[in-house]
DNA sequence: ACGGTCATGTAAAGTGTTACATGATTAC
DNA sequence: GTAATCATGTAACACTTTACATGACCGT
């Protein structure tokens, strides 16, 4: 599922510009999809050409006139297909575990980094997942409530598990690290 | 971090063919990089053009010639360097949870296909996660302890997750798909 | 004044995915 | 015999990321 075909679901939900759809992004969707400017205002021009998505332009004085979209029927049937016809895939790219996978190859300093880098963006997303939950405003969704559950579940687990397991990798004594043993093929 | 610098690590563990790091993406990286032979293959012949790596061809009458590579000094010490240099990140992209986000919008059946695909899937990527564990030949490195671990802790909250928590967006009883609540911006 | 937020957009570069093309060997 | 696995590689395509370019408004 591309950039723009979650522009036009978040449209199913709420009329937006592209600048409200990137904050969308950055809170909503924030564990388990990013998009950057780049994706999301060409995808918004494409969903406007292809007649999905409708604009209106808020004249002012200055410059850029913030931009309003706003679903169309056909725009809201395409995304109804689109749920049908997506495969539930899930994707994990990590170079945290990349690093971790390789801590034999680094310093112990280098490691309790990241491993303290790590453990503090965990919490972060425990604070901006606070916030998202206990905003005012509308409540949330039954699909909110999954979607924030489950992300908070798995931080829950990456915590704790980091928390217990750390001194697997941070007390690991190292000999020499250019020389560290190689594997041979059978 | 990219497939290129990835398969140098790979390298500095053991000496190995595209397709043998192809199986390592599979097996040992498998929740946490992803990687085909379309990436791979030209990664190992940039390594190799850079010096990074040498490469074996073993003589075969048939045509292709399994091709063996092997980090050199220089290899080594470029990919420690980007060990030091690499940001832990960890993205997720979930077209799964993107589904369940939007489960007001798709059938109560086609909901609980996805879930039941996706409870699948988990049990499918434990027994992977055994597989690997268990196979015989060298014992785990400290590395390899911690990421599996954390994969399979992590797999373990999202199964109960879901167990628990399906019941918030499958009876989730919808009214009309078509002219479900919108909301209007502030 | 200055920093943060609001606001839009383009272009190039980087990267990965998919499909194609080929063929031997091994296990059932 | 036939399917799976072993084995390499290219080319086109899709998509995202990053950097650039611009400027108003609001709070302190």
């Amino acid at each position: 599922m591309d950039v723009k075909t979650l522009c036009l679901g978040i449209l199913c939900r709420q009329d937006a510009s592209g600048y409200d759809i990137k904050k969308h992004f950055e809170t909503a969707f924030s564990h388990f999809f990013a998009a950057g400017f780049g994706s999301i205002y060409p995808a918004l021009a494409e969903l406007s050409d292809s007649g999905l998505v409708t604009c209106d332009e808020e004249c002012r004085h200055g410059k850029p006139g913030r931009k309003v979209y706003r679903v169309t029927e056909a725009g809201r049937q395409a995304f109804i297909a689109a749920l049908r016809e997506t495969e539930p895939r899930h994707k994990v790219r990590s170079e945290f575990l990349v690093l971790m996978y390789f801590a034999e190859l680094m310093s112990t300093d280098r490691l309790r980094e990241v491993l303290d880098q790590r453990a503090q963006e965990i919490e972060n997303l425990f604070t901006k997942a606070d916030e998202f939950d206990h905003r005012f405003g509308d409540p949330l969704s039954a699909g909110e409530q999954f979607v924030s559950g489950y992300g908070r579940a798995l931080l829950k687990a990456a915590r704790e598990y980091i928390r217990e397991n750390r001194h697997l990798v941070e007390n690991d004594h190292k000999q020499n690290l250019t020389t560290s043993p190689r594997r041979i093929r059978a």
